[in-house]
DNA sequence: ATGACGGATCTAATCCGA
């Protein structure tokens, strides 16, 4: 089974592109973040014409927005308004897979805004609360078989952005966002599947500003893009991809696909 | 490198992202 994640930035304007990444890389399920689109208006032709039989959504105008296109029924879909400040930021799916019933949760986690002070941004304060919330959501959630995706906006490790140093107080690798981050990993003991087969010592990105024309000259990326597995399907894990190629295409995201491959 | 870009929207100039 082979899971993306990809904050699409706009699924209307780019479904041709995911029609090439689809044809190109056949995916199992993809969970997409910033669809930006409302449910009424959801693209269902142009995404059936990607192949995908089921196809879960909870969208908004402009903002935010998540979806699960899956090749496998979803049961048990959930929408829930995380902490409370009506966006469109998280969808979860049960999915069959061999002999386990696997909770699939996307999310698109707040961004933070400028200032990493809860007290003067309330931005920042909206974050801590979506993460906060994790943390007790999947303390519940212990013992099951579990993969969450998405965009988490938070770059953990020193070589999931291009500075460790110059991006200390940058909102996305603050202290205090990836102690937060460490706490919903610790939750339901989860395993960062591509820091499972990437040694951390590797840079490794799947976000590059919009600024600055070519974004691998100067490579100033963040790994702002997670899929995390419980530990129940360490042994399924097969490998990981992310497709950086994606970032320079014709109109591209901002940020690029990821994969991981589970085997039964 | 706190924005030089890009997307969506009451198709102009504004909000938002990270």
């Amino acid at each position: 089974m082979k899971i993306v994640s990809y904050n699409i930035n706009s699924l209307r304007l780019r479904l041709p592109l995911l029609k090439n990444f689809v044809d190109e890389i056949n995916p199992d399920v993809i969970c997409l973040q910033e669809t930006k689109v409302a449910d009424e208006f959801f693209p269902h032709e142009g995404v059936k014409e990607l192949g995908f039989e089921y196809v879960e959504f909870s969208g908004e105008k402009s903002y935010n927005g998540v979806a699960i296109l899956s090749k496998f029924p979803l049961k048990n879909t959930q929408k829930i308004d995380v902490a409370g400040y009506g966006h469109k930021r998280h969808i979860s799916a049960t999915i069959e897979f061999g002999d386990k019933e696997v909770e699939l949760h996307n999310f698109y986690i707040p961004a933070g805004g400028d200032e990493a002070d809860p007290k003067i941004n309330p931005k920042f304060d909206h974050k801590l609360k979506f993460l906060d919330w994790m943390v007790e959501h999947f303390k519940e959630k212990q013992g099951k078989n579990l993969i969450i995706v998405g965009d988490f906006n938070i770059a953990p490790l020193e070589h999931d952005v291009w500075s460790h140093k110059q991006l200390l107080k940058v909102v996305s690798h603050t202290p205090i966002e990836v102690e937060r981050l460490e706490k919903i990993r610790a939750s339901a003991d989860f395993i960062d599947t591509h820091r499972h087969f990437v040694p951390e010592s590797e840079k490794l990105f799947s976000w590059w500003s919009y600024r600055g024309k070519e974004p691998f000259k100067s490579n100033r990326g963040r790994r702002l893009d997670h899929i995390w597995c419980s530990h129940s399907l360490k042994n399924h894990m097969k490998s990981v991809e992310t497709y950086q190629n994606y970032r320079i295409v014709e109109s591209p995201s901002d940020h690029v696909p990821i994969l991981t491959h589970f085997q039964k």
